[in-house]
DNA sequence: GTCAAACGATTCAAAAATGAAATTAATCTT
DNA sequence: AAGATTAATTTCATTTTTGAATCGTTTGAC
């Protein structure tokens, strides 16, 4: 566990402690995560738009020893997942634990701080649109993000008629999925460990014409864009778990801005469904 | 467009361009949105850290003309929404850029912190307890309570064998239920809509002797307890929408200082679910 | 009106950050 | 292996940021 840090993991650990250029270089890495192994310190540099100065000097300031080093120990790390082409996802680490509650709402209040900073206001602004003009929705969302998956989906039904949900029941995937069409749109969400079934449905999916956009964490290492428009949400948590309350109230926001977007149509939709429950009572 | 620039928004239409310690303000302002409001400009200095001047600066930056005048219009929209004291669930606002994305999440950061304060120190560790010694742990959510449930029992079987799902599939409830023991602990997720069906579960899981918590929103203050321990959390949202940021995050607590309660024994069981993954690959 | 107190704005010197250019290290050619 | 080439590091002058101290303005008490 010494030298294994990856860099986006130290990025954002110091993330705070960065300058102006210097964050400029954190963004460049978090967004292109293999381009230190694959570019020269000059490359980076023009990328990110500092100095070369800037760049070495960042590296040590991570508390690599050098830009070189750092580059290196990159390039193994690339080699050994070329390796065994799995991915593992990072062994979970014992930390503190304290568990404190104020502790934990409070770095979850950072996490929502933080991802307001992160997200571009024109991509959040494709995303509604996306959504808004599909005829269908498909929210796809694998192991850990299942859950995230039937939450959004929840929200989204409530404002248009047709959300699909991807894997469903016990139904093969590829059967489901064969419905989409250019008029759709993808939900993925793609929180921490992301599967190689999500990787070839948004692939699919982009072939197919539709719009993909996806929900997802900092820590996505390696693969360029999955979707046309990425969503990245603050997910660190003080011990075991990862929060989940930065995406969560992410999806809340676009269902709210798709609701707007469409406008009286969702209102009387939500409307609508409110009188059924009344009726209903129950059961619900 | 004249004076109806809130800060937030200015903030984060600069935030790239701000210096570290401008950031550190920036900051201070998102979680304590009134603060400009009710501090002076020293006070507001050192709560975030930072000189006097940086403080005159920072306003200047955001193109403000300058501290007082920021402070006098922060003053002249707080005095009005004093005066208009309601609570509206329409729409507030028909913009869809990144300004919405800033007030909704600083909204949630509000709820967070609400919520923590809400929250009873007692009745947490209870709550923890009760979950941490349960034999069987039964997650029951209706309606748009399911996806919490279910996100709540993804978390919980990282860490305990036996989580129960209420409703489960399309059984019959009471069948289910009827496997309940004393030595078992019910979480009811009870926000927003609470149903009929949720209470009569919740009775007989008291008359069987079971312990009892819900995690539940602040509408139902008044009505007497249904569950021995409750949980309140802040679930406002600004449009149609009730966020459910802060649930999920107290819930993510909740499972983490179980497994911390739990200590080596929940540990291994993590690491051992996280082999599971990394052998199956796929499939999650 | 005058004075005092409180507060915000400004100035200025010190510290930090930055990029251009020089230097050093490495890698490749022949 | 020596020279040529390329890339990383360091140096240094410039620019930017920062806070302590100072200056001005407003407010309120008498």
């Amino acid at each position: 566990m010494v030298q294994t840090a990856r860099l986006s993991e130290r990025i954002l650990e110091s993330f705070d402690d960065l300058t102006k250029s210097e964050r400029l270089l954190a963004e460049h890495f978090l967004e292109n995560p293999d381009s230190l192994a694959l570019h020269t310190a000059e490359e980076i540099s023009s990328l990110a738009g500092v100095s070369k100065a800037t760049t070495a000097r960042f590296f040590k300031r991570l508390g690599f020893p050098s830009f070189k080093t750092a580059q290196r120990m990159a390039r193994v790390r690339r080699s050994d997942s070329q390796h065994n082409k799995r991915v593992f996802s990072e062994p979970i680490q014992q930390r503190s634990g304290r568990g404190d509650l104020a502790d934990h709402l409070a770095s979850d209040v950072q996490n929502l701080i933080r991802t307001i900073e992160a997200i571009r206001g024109d991509e959040l602004k494709d995303a509604v649109t996306y959504l808004a003009r599909a005829e269908k929705v498909w929210v796809v969302g694998f192991g850990d993000n299942y859950p995230l998956a039937h939450f959004a989906r929840a929200q989204l039904i409530k404002v248009k008629p047709d959300i699909r949900m991807i894997p469903l029941g016990g139904f093969p995937v590829p059967e489901e999925f064969a419905s989409i069409r250019p008029t759709d749109a993808v939900l993925a969400l793609a929180i921490g460990r992301r599967t190689a079934t999500l990787r070839s449905i948004l692939q699919s999916a982009r072939l197919s014409g539709a719009r993909t956009i996806s929900v997802t964490d900092l820590t996505s290492s390696g693969n360029s864009e999955l979707a046309e428009v990425t969503l990245r949400c603050r997910t660190s948590g003080l011990s075991y778990f990862d929060s989940l309350a930065s995406p969560v109230s992410v999806m809340t926001y676009l269902c709210m801005a798709v609701a707007d977007r469409l406008g009286q149509n969702a209102v009387d939709r939500l409307k609508y469904i409110d009188g059924i429950h009344s009726e209903w009572g129950d059961l619900g």
